[in-house]
Order: C-alpha cells, then sequence, then structure tokens
DNA sequence: CGTATACTTGCATAATCTTGCAACTGTATA
DNA sequence: TATACAGTTGCAAGATTATGCAAGTATACG
C-alpha cells in the first residue's frame, strides 16, 4: 500500500490534531498546554537518580532530612535540595515536628507513578 | 568548625568494590541503583513538553513524523530528533512503511505512564 | 540515472539543571 | 542569652541537554 495521506494529505495547517475519524471517544490527545507542561513538569522531577532515590524511600516510610542524608550518605543541603523540587511540584509534603521536619509522598498517585517507572525500568528488556 | 553534614560522621565505613556504575553508594532500599537510573531516565525522557506532547499524540494512534511535524507545526528535524531520544529509552518503537516511518507508543506500560501522569497534572489545583 | 519526498544526523550556540560550599533561619536546651 | 542541632537558601562553577540549520541517507518513481 503506497502513502495515501501525509503533509499534504492534510487538510489545512489546522493546529487540531485531527483526529480524522469520527472518533467521538475521549482520548487524551486533546490536552491543553498548561496541563502538558505540568505533567512534564512532574516528569522532570521524577527524572533523576537521586531525586527517585528519596521517593523510593519516601513510599517505604516518612522520613525527616537527616535520615535521608544519612541513609543516603549525602550532604543535607543536596537532600534539602531535592526534596524543595520535589515539594514544588507537590511531589511530596512536609511535616514538622520539633527540630525535625518529616518528608512524605503527597498521595497514592504519585506513590503508582513511582512503582510504575520503576516496574517499567525492571521489566525493560 | 567545619562543615560536616551528616549526623555521624562516616569515616570509611564505606564498602562497595563492586558497584562499578560510578555510583558509589548503595543504599537501604529494595531497588537497585541500576533500575533506579534506568527508571529515572525514562521519566526523564517524559519530561520534557514537547516530547510528551508527541506521546500524548501516539496515544491515540500512530503517526508517521511528517503528520507529528505537521500538527504540532514544528520543524521536522526537531520531531524526528525527539522522537530519537524517546525511543532509545524504549518509549516508542519505529516501523519503516515505504517512505514513511512510522512511531507508536512502545508498549501499555508508557501508556499508563503518560495517561497517570497527565491525570495528575490535570487534578492537581 | 536523476529527482522528489521522508527522515536522520552533525555541529555549534544557547538554555537549563545539578552540585557544593557558605551563610542564614528556626528550634530546643542548659 | 548562648550553644548546638536541623534545615533552608544563595550563588557560582560545571555538566547535561535542547534547538536550529545544514548536510547526509533512504526509498520511490519517472
Amino acid at each position: 500500500m503506497k502513502n495515501k495521506q501525509t503533509t499534504s494529505a492534510n487538510p489545512s495547517d489546522d493546529d487540531a490534531p485531527s483526529c480524522s475519524t469520527g472518533d467521538h471517544h475521549h482520548q487524551p490527545s486533546d490536552v491543553d498546554d498548561v496541563t502538558c507542561q505540568r505533567a512534564a513538569a512532574i516528569f522532570r522531577a521524577l527524572g533523576d537518580p537521586q531525586r527517585l532515590r528519596l521517593l523510593i524511600m519516601l513510599e517505604a516510610r516518612e522520613c525527616c532530612v537527616s535520615e535521608l542524608a544519612d541513609a543516603l550518605k549525602e550532604p543535607l543541603p543536596a537532600i534539602s535540595q531535592r526534596l524543595r523540587i520535589l515539594k514544588s511540584e507537590r511531589i511530596v509534603g512536609s511535616r514538622r515536628e520539633g527540630k525535625h521536619v518529616y518528608y512524605s509522598l503527597a498521595d497514592g498517585h504519585i506513590s503508582r507513578l513511582v512503582t510504575n517507572g520503576v516496574m517499567h525500568a525492571m521489566e525493560d528488556s
């Protein structure tokens, strides 16, 4: 079969991703730019080995900064900075208790996202 | 006093001769470093608005490069380059048909990952 | 063979992100 | 208040990454 529709086959230079067929099914192809950028920001925040390691630990239980720094054997400011980035994307939340600040995953969605990503990385051929 | 951050000075209790990935601290978690890095690489690949937009379109249906470039109104080399990155992480696959190269999501895992991320971005304030 | 279409790759510039060190804020305790 | 502990923030160096344009493959077709 030859090529049928290409750039020339497009009706016009529309901005809409033309799902040609009568597709009244709700597909995520019509995601607005703001949502797209927000989602990308979340993924980008997850896209660092060190931050991901942090999240994996937080998935197990709530931890304070010192704990994380100690467990990962890294300077405390580095951990704090990473947590800050994660918090700015609402991936983690923090709770103060005396001198300590405890961090935890924001919600189950994030937890699933992390788990799915890690699982895919494991299964990957 | 020098800036010694971690709660306890860790003189040299670090061992790990078996780690050869350049990551010289492996750690208390159920996820090994290689998996962690691979997962982070996947997330990082998803963490770009332009690439994510590409994936959202591919989630709807298989597309060739021209289609994507035309729909997103961006130069073809840019699209090709982004697809290349996505393919290097095995997020998308490609199929040649005549002069066209059709791209599609690698598997359902990726699809779910994208959907979950976008959904979370939508629900988030 | 030569041309047109579809896509890929190279390279240089530019933007972005991470890290490390130091200094600063906040909290408990003597 | 002074001191130690727990975290945060600022800033600059260093690395990684994206973007645009030009040139290079690859396939089809006359």
